[in-house]
DNA sequence: AAAATTGTTGCCAGC
DNA sequence: CAACAATTTT
């Protein structure tokens, strides 16, 4: 691997500077389409090549499972490429199959294999199988490698059970649902339940820090972590044993992160120990370090789990050189869009131009024109629905170089991919839908998976109850009754009372007999996980546990498809046993499963058309796009409409959808909508009124008629700060030199205080934080801005 | 202890 | 209109 790879001559200035950083930190702006992947994974690729970077020093993380598996392809089939012309002194599509093979599976063992590269979720499971045991939270609490990942349901029925029987309050009032976000937004922020106490001193905030801590009490017992955790423990740890930090710092010299306007606080923290080992900034060495973060705060849309896009906006200051945006070293911006046609992205411009919260960024397209953009209102979601699927047979047939898989709707809510299933299905057309009910998330997977997660971790005891009972082995709630007050009384776990016989004699009464059968059966099992692997215990789980047996017997067809599914389950660990060499345990496994999202198995070139809801939709793109349900209350949802800053989110997620389409866009709407059981009507969105009408066809014009002269103006109504002129009373403000902590007056939003400034010169943008309006980014050359003394 | 029936609540997004 | 929970029946 001698010879300098070739592939930084098809790249962009600003692509390129991006791909040849080594060393400190580097913040990618990276628009719609611009690259941004391929920037990555050139990136990670010549820091291999060029500088030399073992794989094992390299740490990336990815927003899916789906794109880190793609990235790794990627890096592989370049190294491929270039062994190929090391090496054979050919191309490598042009080598034989056998060859081709060869070289990739040398590329897998020599730098794939090493590489850190997955989600938060999936790395920091990994870094938790390795040091757990050092960690102990505020309460003394402890957990072991072994430990069990807990699902959002499993998390659910915690908060239920203790806000029911042990805190015997109304599920009402403290109804499990939220209390359990409101525990996630406290892990997700670095909150203990007694810090959480503090910041919500009502009584409603005791009851839930009380919640949170016997939460946190029972995931300990159930030698357990909820998604959060995954996160939170690492931070604490970290904190708390500088060993441990230092082993992985040391290890994770180059970090990079994709969709970083995704990042909440906690995934920040993390990323700023590893970078900094917790040092001050004077003590900072960048020497063979750096930390290199894509993103794109026009496309965050992750704030209800936390994510802060002021992270992104702040990185400079955080880690850079913290100079304006035409001096500075650690930012470059990628404007460029080789994704899509110029009336979709003009569109998607004009529509994220009514944001406040932004930092000035245009797309520049490199496509030509390409069609115009086609909006259709229809009768209702049915009729929506008929409209699509035309359109998709029609463009089918008259276009040789289109397949199904071309084709995507995208929706705001799961709830409206039935209509489009039912339409589809009559057509006889393929298609997936992502997201919704997902696999690992099936009554009868579900299930088998409590099998295996009890025989991995016996402290698991939700999941032992879980199956104890499952198939029926005539133990009964009265039972497991005497056995939980029992493990209770003696303050140990369930599986310790259940492996002595004599205990379970005398606790069980009649069901002694199964009870015993049930865990020497477990016992046996946790035995051959010793020597067997993960998908040979399984299969004999389903010999013996008479779990199929079961099924079986029931003889209807959902017990059929049931029985399917489990088999499904199995061919995945046969899957994941011949992919994962090095982590092919049942623990390895199982943390793949909890961590698993739908889009993982969306395979490209797949021949069906793909439903899945907007947020599912970020970093894929489709020729064709049906953004469809486009509705005051569906799309921006009712929840966001009297709130500017969720509205803008809205927004950002229309233009995530809009800057999907590669060819097409479709816009479409009903005007009644079936709700609840009942028909309401509808109101078409006011995205779609914030869309400049010239590029919008309609079935019955090519182009919609626009009003008079003023074409390109945003429709009446919309607070456009960019349009200087009506919006301003001509007068931008005075160039001045702003400074964090100066207090101003905005004419529409009040008086407020500078937190950030972004860029520097002419040129700057600072961020406002106005008392009940929350934070806003505002380009002071437009919006008009009072200092206030 | 399990099945059948009636009642209730919820649709926002997801690792 | 669903899924799900609580309640009653067998």
């Amino acid at each position: 691997m001698t010879t300098t790879i070739d592939f930084l001559s098809h790249l962009n200035p600003n692509q390129r500077r991006a791909v040849e950083h080594f060393c400190g930190p580097l913040l990618v702006v990276a628009g719609a389409g611009s690259g941004k992947t391929r920037a990555l994974t050139y990136r990670i690729a010549n820091l291999i090549v060029e500088h030399k970077v073992n794989p094992e020093n390299i740490l990336a993380v990815t927003f899916t499972n789906k794109a880190a598996r793609e990235m790794k392809e990627r890096i592989q089939k370049l190294f491929a490429e270039q062994m190929a012309l090391s090496e054979f002194g050919e191309r490598y599509d042009l080598l034989p199959e056998y060859d081709q093979v060869r070289l990739r599976s040398k590329v897998y063992k020599h730098i794939i294999k090493d590489l850190w590269c997955g989600t938060f979720h999936s790395l920091l499971s990994r870094i938790l199988r390795f040091d757990i045991d050092k960690y102990q939270d505020e309460k003394g609490r402890t957990w072991q490698r072994n430990f069990s990942i807990f699902d959002e349901s499993d998390a659910q029925s915690l908060v239920k059970e203790i806000v029911t029987k042990q805190l015997n309050l109304s599920d009402k009032k403290f109804n499990p649902r939220s209390v359990r976000y409101s525990i996630s937004n406290a892990k997700n922020q670095g909150l203990s339940p007694k810090e959480y106490e503090k910041e919500e001193p009502n009584y409603k905030g005791r009851v839930i820090a009380e919640v949170y801590n016997c939460y946190q009490d029972k995931l300990a017992e159930n030698n357990a972590l909820d998604f959060d955790d995954l996160i939170l423990v690492p931070v604490r740890l970290f904190q708390q044993n500088e060993q441990v930090l230092g082993y992985w710092h040391h290890k994770f010299r180059h970090i990079l992160v994709d969709e970083y306007q995704d990042t909440n606080r906690t995934q920040y923290q993390l990323i700023s120990l590893l970078t900094t080992f917790g040092e001050q900034k004077s003590q900072w060495n960048w020497e063979n370090r750096s930390v290199f973060v894509v993103g794109d705060a026009d496309q965050s849309i992750y704030s209800f789990r936390m994510a802060d896009f002021t992270i992104l906006l702040d990185f400079q200051q955080d880690f850079g050189d913290g100079l304006a945006d035409e001096d500075t070293r650690s930012m470059v911006k990628l404007e460029e869009n080789y994704r899509s046609c110029e009336n979709i992205l003009e569109a998607a411009n004009h529509l994220i131009e009514n944001n406040t919260q932004r930092i000035d960024k245009i797309l520049k397209a490199t496509r030509g024109e390409g069609e115009e953009i086609f909006y259709f209102q229809a009768d209702d979601e049915v009729a929506e629905a008929d409209f699509a699927i035309d359109k998709i047979r029609s463009l089918e047939k008259e276009n040789p170089d289109l397949n199904w898989g071309n084709f995507s709707i995208l929706y705001r809510t799961n709830a409206q991919s039935r209509p489009f299933e039912d339409i589809l299905v009559r057509n006889g057309i393929p298609y997936t839908v992502v997201g919704g009910l997902k696999f690992y998330d099936r009554k009868e997977i579900k299930d088998v998976l409590g099998y295996l997660r009890a025989i991995a971790n016996p402290a698991d005891t939700v999941s032992l109850l879980r199956v104890i009972n499952t198939p029926r082995r005539g133990i009964g709630k009265a039972t497991i009754e005497n056995l939980t007050n029992a493990a209770q009384e003696l303050g140990t776990t369930m599986w310790e009372i259940l492996s002595d016989e004599t205990s379970v004699n005398t606790l069980a009464g009649r069901s002694a007999k199964s009870v015993n059968n049930f865990v020497r059966m477990i016992s046996r099992f946790q035995q051959e996980v010793e020597n067997l692997p993960a998908s040979e215990i399984l299969q004999n789980i389903l010999d013996e546990s008479g779990y199929v047996q079961d099924l079986h017997n029931q003889g209807n067809d959902e017990a059929e498809d049931r029985i399917r599914n489990v088999q499904e389950l199995y061919n995945a660990v046969r899957q994941y046993e011949e992919e994962a060499e090095q982590d092919a345990s049942l623990q390895g496994f199982l943390a793949s499963t909890a961590l698993s999202s739908d889009l993982d198995n969306l395979k490209e070139g797949q021949t069906a058309v793909s439903l899945m809801t907007l947020h599912s939709s970020k970093g894929l793109e489709f020729p064709i796009v049906f953004l469809v349900g486009l509705e005051q209350g569906l799309f921006p949802n009712y929840r966001s409409m009297n709130d500017p800053a969720a509205l803008e989110e809205e927004r950002r997620l229309c233009y995530v959808g809009i800057t999907r389409a590669q060819e097409r866009l479709f816009l479409s709407h009903a005007r009644e909508r079936r709700l609840y059981g009942t028909r309401e009507p509808a109101v078409r969105s006011q995205f779609l009124d914030e869309l400049p009408r010239e590029l919008l066809a309609t079935q019955y014009s090519r182009k919609i008629a626009y009003k008079k002269g003023d074409a390109r103006s945003a429709p009446v109504g919309s607070n456009n700060t960019n349009n200087t002129n009506n919006t301003n009373n001509g007068k931008p403000t005075p160039n001045i030199n702003w400074q964090v902590g100066d207090r101003v007056m905005h004419k529409s939003f009040g008086a407020g205080e500078i937190t950030h400034i972004f860029g520097g010169g002419s040129k700057v943008s600072v961020a406002i934080k106005f008392p009940g309006l929350g934070q806003k980014i505002i380009d002071p050359r437009v919006a008009k801005l009072k200092k206030i003394e």
